[in-house]
DNA sequence: GCCTATTGGAACACAGATGTTCCATGCGGG
DNA sequence: CCCGCATGGAACATCTGTGTTCCAATAGGC
Protein backbone atom coordinates (compact mmCIF):
# COMPACT_ATOMS: atom_id res chain seq x y z
CA UNK A 1 0.00 0.00 0.00
CA UNK A 2 2.10 2.88 -1.59
CA UNK A 3 4.88 4.62 0.14
CA UNK A 4 6.78 6.60 -2.45
CA UNK A 5 5.74 10.43 -1.88
CA UNK A 6 7.84 9.65 1.15
CA UNK A 7 11.09 11.43 -1.58
CA UNK A 8 9.09 14.15 -2.29
CA UNK A 9 7.76 15.03 1.19
CA UNK A 10 9.13 16.85 4.05
CA UNK A 11 6.83 16.71 6.32
CA UNK A 12 7.10 14.17 9.34
CA UNK A 13 5.36 12.06 7.72
CA UNK A 14 1.54 11.13 7.51
CA UNK A 15 1.75 8.29 9.75
CA UNK A 16 2.39 4.90 7.97
CA UNK A 17 -0.58 2.57 8.29
CA UNK A 18 1.10 -0.86 8.77
CA UNK A 19 2.97 0.79 11.90
CA UNK A 20 -0.55 1.74 13.63
CA UNK A 21 -2.42 -1.61 12.94
CA UNK A 22 0.27 -3.71 14.45
CA UNK A 23 0.48 -1.31 17.57
CA UNK A 24 -3.48 -1.58 17.87
CA UNK A 25 -2.93 -5.17 17.52
CA UNK A 26 -0.08 -5.35 19.85
CA UNK A 27 -1.69 -3.14 22.88
CA UNK A 28 -4.92 -4.91 22.80
CA UNK A 29 -3.26 -8.33 22.66
CA UNK A 30 -1.05 -7.53 25.05
CA UNK A 31 -3.21 -6.41 27.12
CA UNK A 32 -4.80 -9.65 28.33
CA UNK A 33 -1.69 -11.69 27.44
CA UNK A 34 1.68 -10.43 27.97
CA UNK A 35 3.14 -13.40 27.02
CA UNK A 36 1.45 -13.07 23.27
CA UNK A 37 3.82 -14.40 20.59
CA UNK A 38 4.53 -12.02 17.67
CA UNK A 39 2.78 -14.56 15.47
CA UNK A 40 -0.23 -14.08 17.94
CA UNK A 41 0.23 -10.30 17.79
CA UNK A 42 1.03 -10.51 13.65
CA UNK A 43 -2.41 -12.66 13.05
CA UNK A 44 -4.58 -10.10 14.98
CA UNK A 45 -3.08 -7.55 12.86
CA UNK A 46 -3.71 -9.23 9.89
CA UNK A 47 -0.08 -8.96 8.58
CA UNK A 48 2.48 -11.43 8.28
CA UNK A 49 4.96 -11.70 10.75
CA UNK A 50 7.77 -11.09 8.58
CA UNK A 51 6.30 -7.65 7.96
CA UNK A 52 6.24 -6.81 12.06
CA UNK A 53 9.98 -7.80 11.78
CA UNK A 54 10.13 -5.10 9.25
CA UNK A 55 8.66 -2.47 11.59
CA UNK A 56 10.02 -3.43 14.69
CA UNK A 57 13.65 -5.44 14.50
CA UNK A 58 12.83 -6.99 17.46
CA UNK A 59 9.82 -7.70 20.25
CA UNK A 60 11.91 -5.13 22.56
CA UNK A 61 11.48 -2.39 19.85
CA UNK A 62 7.61 -3.04 19.59
CA UNK A 63 7.45 -3.25 23.43
CA UNK A 64 9.28 0.30 23.74
CA UNK A 65 7.22 1.76 20.90
CA UNK A 66 3.81 0.54 22.91
CA UNK A 67 5.15 1.83 26.27
CA UNK A 68 6.28 4.96 25.00
CA UNK A 69 3.07 5.95 22.96
CA UNK A 70 0.66 4.71 25.62
CA UNK A 71 2.81 7.14 27.98
CA UNK A 72 2.25 9.47 25.34
CA UNK A 73 -1.71 9.44 25.23
CA UNK A 74 -1.43 9.54 29.30
CA UNK A 75 0.62 12.50 29.37
CA UNK A 76 -1.49 14.09 26.02
CA UNK A 77 -4.64 13.27 28.05
CA UNK A 78 -3.52 15.18 31.40
CA UNK A 79 -2.67 17.81 29.27
CA UNK A 80 -6.08 18.09 27.58
CA UNK A 81 -7.51 17.93 31.69
CA UNK A 82 -5.94 21.22 32.01
CA UNK A 83 -4.34 20.60 35.38
CA UNK A 84 -3.62 24.34 36.19
CA UNK A 85 -7.11 25.25 35.47
CA UNK A 86 -9.94 25.31 37.99
CA UNK A 87 -10.59 23.70 41.05
CA UNK A 88 -8.59 20.16 41.69
CA UNK A 89 -11.81 18.64 42.31
CA UNK A 90 -13.23 19.64 38.80
CA UNK A 91 -9.66 19.38 37.12
CA UNK A 92 -9.76 15.25 38.69
CA UNK A 93 -13.40 14.60 37.17
CA UNK A 94 -11.76 15.84 33.25
CA UNK A 95 -8.98 13.86 33.89
CA UNK A 96 -11.24 10.34 34.34
CA UNK A 97 -12.95 11.58 31.16
CA UNK A 98 -9.49 11.66 29.57
CA UNK A 99 -8.03 8.90 30.88
CA UNK A 100 -10.51 6.32 30.83
CA UNK A 101 -10.91 5.78 26.84
CA UNK A 102 -7.09 5.01 27.24
CA UNK A 103 -7.67 1.62 29.57
CA UNK A 104 -6.58 -0.82 26.79
CA UNK A 105 -3.31 1.06 26.51
CA UNK A 106 -2.84 1.62 30.38
CA UNK A 107 -3.72 -2.44 31.11
CA UNK A 108 -0.63 -2.80 28.61
CA UNK A 109 1.41 -0.55 31.18
CA UNK A 110 0.41 -2.61 34.01
CA UNK A 111 1.38 -6.70 32.20
CA UNK A 112 4.59 -5.50 31.39
CA UNK A 113 7.59 -5.67 33.54
CA UNK A 114 10.39 -5.15 31.18
CA UNK A 115 8.95 -1.92 29.98
CA UNK A 116 10.08 -0.26 32.95
CA UNK A 117 13.54 -0.73 32.21
CA UNK A 118 13.91 1.84 30.08
CA UNK A 119 14.68 4.89 31.56
CA UNK A 120 12.70 6.96 29.40
CA UNK A 121 9.83 5.07 30.82
CA UNK A 122 10.22 5.58 35.04
CA UNK A 123 11.10 9.26 33.77
CA UNK A 124 7.58 10.02 32.09
CA UNK A 125 5.99 7.83 34.72
CA UNK A 126 7.50 9.64 37.18
CA UNK A 127 6.58 12.91 35.88
CA UNK A 128 2.84 11.22 35.08
CA UNK A 129 2.54 10.37 39.25
CA UNK A 130 4.14 13.86 40.20
CA UNK A 131 1.71 16.16 38.16
CA UNK A 132 -0.98 13.96 40.14
CA UNK A 133 0.56 14.54 43.08
CA UNK A 134 1.37 18.16 43.00
CA UNK A 135 -2.68 18.35 41.58
CA UNK A 136 -3.98 16.93 44.80
CA UNK A 137 -1.81 18.72 47.20
CA UNK A 138 -3.03 21.72 45.31
CA UNK A 139 -6.30 20.82 45.95
CA UNK A 140 -5.61 20.58 49.75
CA UNK A 141 -4.11 23.32 50.01
CA UNK A 142 -7.14 25.20 48.66
CA UNK A 143 -9.64 23.30 50.88
CA UNK A 144 -11.26 21.28 47.99
CA UNK A 145 -9.67 17.95 48.88
CA UNK A 146 -9.24 16.78 52.35
CA UNK A 147 -5.78 17.19 53.79
CA UNK A 148 -5.97 14.48 56.14
CA UNK A 149 -4.47 12.07 53.74
CA UNK A 150 -0.93 11.79 51.94
CA UNK A 151 -1.57 13.12 48.42
CA UNK A 152 0.40 10.31 47.27
CA UNK A 153 -2.08 7.78 49.15
CA UNK A 154 -5.01 9.78 46.90
CA UNK A 155 -3.37 9.15 44.08
CA UNK A 156 -3.12 5.59 44.46
CA UNK A 157 -6.48 5.05 45.43
CA UNK A 158 -7.72 7.36 42.02
CA UNK A 159 -5.94 5.50 39.88
CA UNK A 160 -7.11 2.53 41.68
CA UNK A 161 -10.71 2.83 41.29
CA UNK A 162 -9.91 3.88 37.61
CA UNK A 163 -8.34 0.88 36.88
CA UNK A 164 -10.91 -1.39 39.06
CA UNK A 165 -13.99 0.10 37.45
CA UNK A 166 -12.25 -0.19 33.85
CA UNK A 167 -11.59 -3.76 34.93
CA UNK A 168 -15.39 -3.99 35.68
CA UNK A 169 -16.32 -2.82 32.34
CA UNK A 170 -13.89 -5.07 30.33
CA UNK A 171 -14.95 -8.11 32.23
CA UNK A 172 -18.26 -7.61 31.76
CA UNK A 173 -19.91 -6.46 35.51
CA UNK A 174 -19.89 -2.44 35.03
CA UNK A 175 -22.42 -0.46 32.17
CA UNK A 176 -19.06 1.40 29.98
CA UNK A 177 -21.85 4.33 29.45
CA UNK A 178 -22.24 4.88 33.30
CA UNK A 179 -18.57 4.17 34.49
CA UNK A 180 -16.94 7.54 33.69
CA UNK A 181 -19.78 9.03 36.47
CA UNK A 182 -19.21 6.44 38.94
CA UNK A 183 -15.92 6.94 39.04
CA UNK A 184 -15.84 10.47 39.24
CA UNK A 185 -18.95 10.44 42.00
CA UNK A 186 -16.93 8.14 43.90
CA UNK A 187 -13.49 9.53 43.89
CA UNK A 188 -14.42 12.63 44.71
CA UNK A 189 -17.26 11.49 47.78
CA UNK A 190 -14.34 10.00 49.30
CA UNK A 191 -12.01 12.94 48.77
CA UNK A 192 -14.13 16.17 49.66
CA UNK A 193 -12.88 16.98 53.42
CA UNK A 194 -15.19 15.83 56.07
CA UNK A 195 -16.20 19.16 56.79
CA UNK A 196 -17.66 20.13 53.41
CA UNK A 197 -19.63 16.93 52.64
CA UNK A 198 -22.92 17.99 51.71
CA UNK B 1 15.98 -32.43 55.63
CA UNK B 2 14.24 -34.99 58.17
CA UNK B 3 11.11 -36.84 55.60
CA UNK B 4 10.69 -40.32 57.42
CA UNK B 5 8.37 -40.05 60.29
CA UNK B 6 5.60 -40.02 57.13
CA UNK B 7 5.62 -43.94 57.68
CA UNK B 8 4.70 -43.57 61.62
CA UNK B 9 2.07 -40.35 61.42
CA UNK B 10 -1.37 -40.78 60.03
CA UNK B 11 -2.05 -37.34 60.12
CA UNK B 12 -2.17 -34.61 57.50
CA UNK B 13 1.63 -34.14 56.95
CA UNK B 14 2.83 -31.50 58.87
CA UNK B 15 3.63 -29.51 55.63
CA UNK B 16 6.60 -30.51 53.81
CA UNK B 17 8.91 -27.45 54.13
CA UNK B 18 10.47 -27.18 50.74
CA UNK B 19 6.97 -27.18 48.79
CA UNK B 20 6.61 -23.89 51.16
CA UNK B 21 9.36 -22.06 50.77
CA UNK B 22 9.11 -22.92 46.63
CA UNK B 23 5.74 -21.30 46.95
CA UNK B 24 6.76 -18.52 49.10
CA UNK B 25 9.64 -17.36 46.55
CA UNK B 26 7.71 -18.51 43.48
CA UNK B 27 4.58 -15.93 44.84
CA UNK B 28 7.13 -12.91 45.23
CA UNK B 29 8.84 -13.36 42.07
CA UNK B 30 5.80 -14.14 39.90
CA UNK B 31 4.19 -11.00 41.60
CA UNK B 32 6.84 -8.72 39.66
CA UNK B 33 7.31 -10.88 36.85
CA UNK B 34 5.25 -13.17 35.66
CA UNK B 35 7.23 -14.71 33.60
CA UNK B 36 10.06 -15.97 35.82
CA UNK B 37 11.65 -19.18 34.85
CA UNK B 38 11.46 -21.84 36.97
CA UNK B 39 15.33 -22.04 37.39
CA UNK B 40 14.74 -18.54 39.16
CA UNK B 41 12.15 -19.38 41.14
CA UNK B 42 14.37 -22.62 42.42
CA UNK B 43 17.51 -20.05 42.75
CA UNK B 44 15.02 -17.22 45.05
CA UNK B 45 14.04 -20.47 46.96
CA UNK B 46 17.39 -22.23 47.58
CA UNK B 47 16.95 -25.11 46.34
CA UNK B 48 17.74 -26.73 42.56
CA UNK B 49 15.53 -27.09 39.81
CA UNK B 50 15.25 -30.28 40.08
CA UNK B 51 13.59 -30.47 43.54
CA UNK B 52 11.17 -27.85 42.55
CA UNK B 53 10.32 -30.66 39.96
CA UNK B 54 9.85 -32.89 42.09
CA UNK B 55 7.11 -31.39 44.12
CA UNK B 56 5.26 -29.65 41.18
CA UNK B 57 5.89 -31.96 37.75
CA UNK B 58 5.20 -29.18 35.45
CA UNK B 59 4.93 -25.36 36.02
CA UNK B 60 1.07 -25.61 35.43
CA UNK B 61 1.09 -27.66 38.79
CA UNK B 62 3.50 -25.17 40.49
CA UNK B 63 0.88 -21.73 39.13
CA UNK B 64 -1.99 -23.88 40.34
CA UNK B 65 -0.81 -24.41 43.62
CA UNK B 66 -0.19 -20.88 44.15
CA UNK B 67 -3.48 -19.84 42.42
CA UNK B 68 -5.71 -22.27 44.41
CA UNK B 69 -3.73 -21.39 47.84
CA UNK B 70 -3.89 -17.63 47.05
CA UNK B 71 -7.91 -17.63 46.44
CA UNK B 72 -7.91 -19.83 49.86
CA UNK B 73 -6.15 -17.19 52.09
CA UNK B 74 -8.69 -14.86 50.66
CA UNK B 75 -11.35 -17.10 51.05
CA UNK B 76 -10.73 -17.53 54.41
CA UNK B 77 -9.75 -13.74 54.79
CA UNK B 78 -13.38 -12.99 53.73
CA UNK B 79 -14.72 -15.68 56.70
CA UNK B 80 -12.65 -14.23 59.08
CA UNK B 81 -13.98 -10.45 57.85
CA UNK B 82 -17.46 -11.83 58.88
CA UNK B 83 -19.39 -10.66 56.33
CA UNK B 84 -22.81 -11.29 57.78
CA UNK B 85 -21.79 -9.65 61.10
CA UNK B 86 -22.97 -6.06 61.59
CA UNK B 87 -23.17 -3.18 59.36
CA UNK B 88 -21.90 -3.34 55.67
CA UNK B 89 -19.57 -0.24 56.17
CA UNK B 90 -17.92 -1.78 59.36
CA UNK B 91 -17.95 -5.52 57.44
CA UNK B 92 -15.45 -3.74 54.49
CA UNK B 93 -13.09 -2.46 57.20
CA UNK B 94 -12.54 -5.74 58.55
CA UNK B 95 -11.85 -6.92 54.89
CA UNK B 96 -9.44 -4.35 54.47
CA UNK B 97 -7.41 -5.03 57.40
CA UNK B 98 -8.06 -9.07 56.60
CA UNK B 99 -7.07 -8.93 53.14
CA UNK B 100 -4.16 -6.17 52.79
CA UNK B 101 -1.49 -8.01 54.24
CA UNK B 102 -2.14 -11.07 51.54
CA UNK B 103 -1.22 -8.60 48.53
CA UNK B 104 1.61 -10.20 47.66
CA UNK B 105 -0.40 -13.27 46.69
CA UNK B 106 -3.26 -11.26 45.11
CA UNK B 107 -0.64 -9.54 43.18
CA UNK B 108 0.45 -13.05 41.72
CA UNK B 109 -3.07 -13.82 40.74
CA UNK B 110 -3.46 -10.20 38.96
CA UNK B 111 -0.06 -11.26 36.73
CA UNK B 112 -1.10 -14.98 35.47
CA UNK B 113 -3.81 -14.84 32.54
CA UNK B 114 -3.29 -18.55 32.20
CA UNK B 115 -4.01 -19.31 35.55
CA UNK B 116 -8.10 -18.30 35.06
CA UNK B 117 -8.52 -21.35 32.72
CA UNK B 118 -8.59 -23.04 35.63
CA UNK B 119 -13.09 -23.66 36.22
CA UNK B 120 -12.08 -24.25 40.15
CA UNK B 121 -10.35 -20.40 39.96
CA UNK B 122 -13.26 -19.11 37.87
CA UNK B 123 -15.60 -20.86 40.17
CA UNK B 124 -13.72 -19.54 43.75
CA UNK B 125 -13.63 -15.79 42.02
CA UNK B 126 -17.02 -15.90 41.08
CA UNK B 127 -17.89 -16.70 44.55
CA UNK B 128 -15.37 -14.00 46.18
CA UNK B 129 -17.41 -11.69 44.02
CA UNK B 130 -20.62 -12.58 44.79
CA UNK B 131 -19.68 -12.52 48.64
CA UNK B 132 -18.56 -9.16 48.40
CA UNK B 133 -21.50 -7.95 45.92
CA UNK B 134 -23.92 -9.11 48.01
CA UNK B 135 -22.58 -7.67 51.24
CA UNK B 136 -22.73 -4.24 49.73
CA UNK B 137 -26.54 -4.75 48.43
CA UNK B 138 -27.07 -5.60 52.02
CA UNK B 139 -25.27 -2.31 53.03
CA UNK B 140 -27.44 -0.68 50.43
CA UNK B 141 -30.84 -1.97 51.60
CA UNK B 142 -29.87 -1.37 54.90
CA UNK B 143 -28.99 2.25 54.28
CA UNK B 144 -25.14 2.47 55.07
CA UNK B 145 -24.00 2.21 51.66
CA UNK B 146 -25.05 4.52 49.04
CA UNK B 147 -27.43 2.89 46.66
CA UNK B 148 -27.06 5.23 43.39
CA UNK B 149 -24.51 3.00 42.48
CA UNK B 150 -24.48 0.00 41.18
CA UNK B 151 -22.87 -2.88 43.97
CA UNK B 152 -20.57 -4.12 41.16
CA UNK B 153 -19.14 -0.84 40.87
CA UNK B 154 -18.83 -0.44 44.61
CA UNK B 155 -16.94 -3.92 44.69
CA UNK B 156 -14.85 -3.06 41.85
CA UNK B 157 -13.93 0.37 43.04
CA UNK B 158 -13.11 -0.87 46.84
CA UNK B 159 -10.45 -3.23 45.39
CA UNK B 160 -9.60 -1.21 43.28
CA UNK B 161 -8.18 1.22 46.13
CA UNK B 162 -6.52 -1.74 47.93
CA UNK B 163 -4.40 -2.93 44.92
CA UNK B 164 -4.29 0.92 44.44
CA UNK B 165 -2.56 1.88 47.83
CA UNK B 166 -0.82 -1.89 47.78
CA UNK B 167 0.87 -0.29 45.17
CA UNK B 168 1.86 2.53 46.79
CA UNK B 169 3.11 0.60 49.34
CA UNK B 170 5.03 -1.75 47.47
CA UNK B 171 7.00 1.79 45.79
CA UNK B 172 7.57 3.08 48.91
CA UNK B 173 5.45 5.94 47.72
CA UNK B 174 2.53 5.37 50.96
CA UNK B 175 3.89 3.94 54.47
CA UNK B 176 2.83 0.74 55.36
CA UNK B 177 1.47 1.33 59.15
CA UNK B 178 -0.92 3.94 57.36
CA UNK B 179 -1.96 2.13 54.38
CA UNK B 180 -5.38 0.20 55.87
CA UNK B 181 -6.88 2.92 57.35
CA UNK B 182 -6.54 5.55 54.26
CA UNK B 183 -8.07 3.10 52.44
CA UNK B 184 -10.73 2.46 55.27
CA UNK B 185 -11.55 5.86 55.27
CA UNK B 186 -11.62 6.60 51.50
CA UNK B 187 -13.59 3.29 50.84
CA UNK B 188 -16.09 5.05 53.94
CA UNK B 189 -16.26 8.52 52.58
CA UNK B 190 -16.62 7.67 48.99
CA UNK B 191 -19.80 5.13 49.38
CA UNK B 192 -21.63 7.08 52.47
CA UNK B 193 -25.12 7.42 51.20
CA UNK B 194 -24.73 11.40 50.12
CA UNK B 195 -27.80 11.98 52.80
CA UNK B 196 -25.60 10.93 55.41
CA UNK B 197 -22.21 12.50 55.25
CA UNK B 198 -21.18 13.76 58.69
C1' DG C 1 29.39 -46.66 61.78
C1' DC C 2 26.20 -48.09 58.24
C1' DC C 3 21.95 -47.46 55.28
C1' DT C 4 18.54 -45.11 53.22
C1' DA C 5 16.52 -41.54 50.98
C1' DT C 6 16.33 -37.01 49.66
C1' DT C 7 18.80 -33.48 47.41
C1' DG C 8 21.32 -30.96 43.74
C1' DG C 9 23.88 -31.00 39.66
C1' DA C 10 24.86 -32.47 34.81
C1' DA C 11 23.31 -33.90 30.62
C1' DC C 12 19.80 -34.67 27.38
C1' DA C 13 15.66 -34.29 24.24
C1' DC C 14 12.02 -31.41 23.09
C1' DA C 15 8.97 -27.45 22.18
C1' DG C 16 8.13 -22.79 21.20
C1' DA C 17 9.55 -18.18 20.08
C1' DT C 18 12.70 -15.22 17.88
C1' DG C 19 15.35 -13.26 14.29
C1' DT C 20 17.11 -13.86 9.48
C1' DT C 21 17.25 -14.86 4.62
C1' DC C 22 15.27 -15.81 0.30
C1' DC C 23 11.71 -15.85 -3.04
C1' DA C 24 7.08 -15.62 -5.19
C1' DT C 25 3.19 -12.58 -5.47
C1' DG C 26 0.50 -8.67 -6.31
C1' DC C 27 -0.38 -3.90 -6.16
C1' DG C 28 0.95 0.55 -7.24
C1' DG C 29 2.70 4.22 -10.45
C1' DG C 30 4.96 5.60 -14.68
C1' DC D 1 2.05 -2.52 -20.43
C1' DC D 2 6.03 -2.91 -17.65
C1' DC D 3 8.67 -1.91 -13.59
C1' DG D 4 9.46 -1.31 -8.63
C1' DC D 5 8.55 -2.30 -4.28
C1' DA D 6 6.33 -3.65 -0.27
C1' DT D 7 4.30 -7.74 1.38
C1' DG D 8 3.73 -12.51 3.04
C1' DG D 9 5.16 -17.10 3.20
C1' DA D 10 8.66 -20.75 3.73
C1' DA D 11 12.67 -22.37 5.50
C1' DC D 12 16.45 -21.95 8.56
C1' DA D 13 19.58 -21.32 12.68
C1' DT D 14 19.39 -20.16 17.37
C1' DC D 15 18.05 -19.57 22.04
C1' DT D 16 15.54 -20.16 26.05
C1' DG D 17 12.61 -22.73 29.02
C1' DT D 18 10.76 -27.15 30.15
C1' DG D 19 10.62 -31.82 31.55
C1' DT D 20 13.34 -36.15 32.18
C1' DT D 21 17.04 -39.21 33.52
C1' DC D 22 21.04 -40.49 35.91
C1' DC D 23 24.42 -40.09 39.45
C1' DA D 24 27.26 -38.30 43.26
C1' DA D 25 26.92 -36.20 47.75
C1' DT D 26 25.04 -35.76 52.09
C1' DA D 27 22.16 -35.66 56.12
C1' DG D 28 19.34 -38.21 59.05
C1' DG D 29 17.66 -42.62 61.30
C1' DC D 30 18.88 -47.15 62.89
Amino acid sequence: MSGSVRSLSTTPQPAEPVREVVLRAAAALLATDSGASLAEIAAAAGVGRTTVHRVFPTRGDLLTALALEAVDRLTGALTAARLDDGPATEVLARVVEEVLPLSDELAFLDSGPEVWDLPQMRDAWWSVTASLDSLVQRGQLEGDIRGDIPAEVVVEAFTGILLGVWNGVRDGRVAPATATRHVVTLTLAGITPPTRQV
